[in-house]
RNA sequence: GGGAGAGUUCCCGAGUGGCCAAAGGGGGCAGACUGUAAAUCUGUUGUCAGUGACUUCGGUGGUUCGAAUCCACCCUCUCCCA
């Protein structure tokens, strides 16, 4: 099986400006591609994962990832498929996000002796001189197509500024000095980015008759056709930090029924033939597939040791023990005369945001202590509980903590 | 620059002097059912408190016994004209 038909039977190929040459440049000689980041957060969200996976794929191939950092870029924000304005970002916070995710990506793909190349589009777009931009890269567009495409279309309507009409220029612009530069032959990038992306493709014969390609992968949706990794908490991040490993394996543990295989093949390196196995279940059978595709993934970002722990407190908190249950700490002083109110100590533990919720838990019958069912809202737990050093609490079916006394 | 309108609780969106902590929907959380899924049904969704208090309706002041609701000024956004 060739790469390319690898890459399309993963579901990783979309659209792309010319077919036959995609493919000759993806299963041939070893060549230059870029993937572009906005670094608007200080982490790689789940909406980054696809894209790193291509480079990785990519990369083990044999080719040489360009992973190119918006910091030029991300001073202006992206209209693509934003219904606002997107916030504008000091320069600092850009170099700091760029840093971050420099760090996360270097797990999947290998940076060392130049197997992959790092650029910052602010190198070559902070001082760039109006005039000359104009006259060089601007009479090559059309704001007619340009405004005809899908992405600018939607904003015409809620509004669509000068100031952020000028990203397709920009990103255009970064694939001809990729070009130029570092002879890149390639842009990849997510569906959203097509239009931002042919234009590059354009630029490129238009200024410098060079011949180049890209190429789209599908977005990371759910079969309600969603984008995946957005809870209502936020993003699922891949920054251990903000998500911790064992949320983010208990995401992938939850994903739909009919997400599992797609999530397998677009995220994971597990061979198609493995997959394909497993796209014979249905029904409860998948439950083994979403524990190996959540553990897979958290092997992937956060390392097999955190993966391990993952795995075996999702298994505990779901059958009768909880011994590796997430440790939250508590302090001696909160109890007054060995006692604390149980809604007290889930606001303490932050299971709930406020004692009324905590209380409304308890009433709804949520929470337990030490697998005994609160029912009084003003029930009290007596410090003895401690005494074996530790107190499980539960809230519901899937957050379970060890209560520690410091 | 001229004219019109809008800003409500996590989101959308009612409310136009007291009955408003604020309808309805979405989302979230919990319960039932299950497979740690989906769908469905039920409850719940400002804070503190054993039924009462306190803080919320863009901001600041004002009118009033009483304001999300009325007035003034300001800020932000949208739309129409230039």
């Amino acid at each position: 099986m060739t790469l390319f038909e690898e890459l399309k039977a993963r579901g990783l190929v979309a659209q792309m400006t010319d077919e036959k040459r995609v493919e000759e440049l993806i299963n041939g000689e070893p060549m230059k591609f870029y993937i572009g980041f906005d670094p608007t957060a200080d982490s790689l969200h789940i909406g980054h994962f696809v894209s790193v996976m291509v480079m990785a794929h990519m990369q083990r191939a044999g080719h040489t990832p360009i992973a190119l950092f918006g910091g030029g870029t991300g001073l202006i924000g992206d209209p693509s498929g934003k219904t606002d304005m997107r916030k504008m970002l000091t320069k600092e916070t850009i170099a700091h996000n760029i840093e971050c995710f420099r760090k996360q990506m270097g797990r999947l793909v290998d940076f060392s002796d130049g197997k992959a190349i790092m650029v910052n589009n602010a190198d070559w777009l902070a001082d760039l001189n109006y005039i000359s931009f104009i006259r060089e890269i601007g009479v090559h567009f059309s704001v007619n197509r340009m405004l005809a495409a899908e992405c600018y279309k939607q904003r015409l309507e809620r509004g669509l500024s000068f100031f952020e009409l000028n990203y397709m220029l920009m990103q255009s612009y970064d694939f001809l000095c990729l070009a130029r530069n570092y002879d890149c032959k390639m842009q990849l990038g997510g569906d959203d980015q097509w239009s931002n992306m042919i234009g590059g493709v354009e630029l490129n014969r238009r200024a410098d008759q060079r011949d180049v390609c890209a190429m789209t992968f599908g977005l990371l949706l759910t079969s309600e056709g969603k984008k995946m990794g957005k809870t209502e908490k936020g993003a699922v991040w891949l920054d251990a930090e903000k998500t911790s490993p064992y949320d983010f394996f208990q995401y992938w543990r939850n994903v739909d029924d009919a997400d599992v295989i797609k999530c397998m093949k677009m995220l994971t390196f597990i061979p198609l033939e493995e997959i394909a196995e497993y796209e014979k279940l249905e029904g409860s059978a998948l439950n083994p597939v979403k524990e190996k595709l959540a553990y897979e993934l958290t092997v992937l970002i956060h390392g097999e040791e955190e993966a391990e722990k993952a795995r075996n407190a999702a298994r505990s908190v779901f059958s009768a023990s909880a011994d590796d249950a997430p440790i939250k700490q508590i302090s001696a002083a909160d109890f007054t005369d060995g006692q604390m109110q149980v809604a007290e100590l889930l606001v303490k533990m932050g299971i709930a945001a406020s004692k009324g919720e905590a209380k409304r838990l308890i009433q709804q019958g949520g929470v337990s202590v030490d697998g005994e069912k609160i029912t009084d809202a003003f029930a009290n737990v007596d410090i003895a509980a401690f005494d074996k050093g530790y107190a499980i609490v539960r809230k519901g079916k899937k957050v379970t903590f060890k209560a520690v006394i410091k």
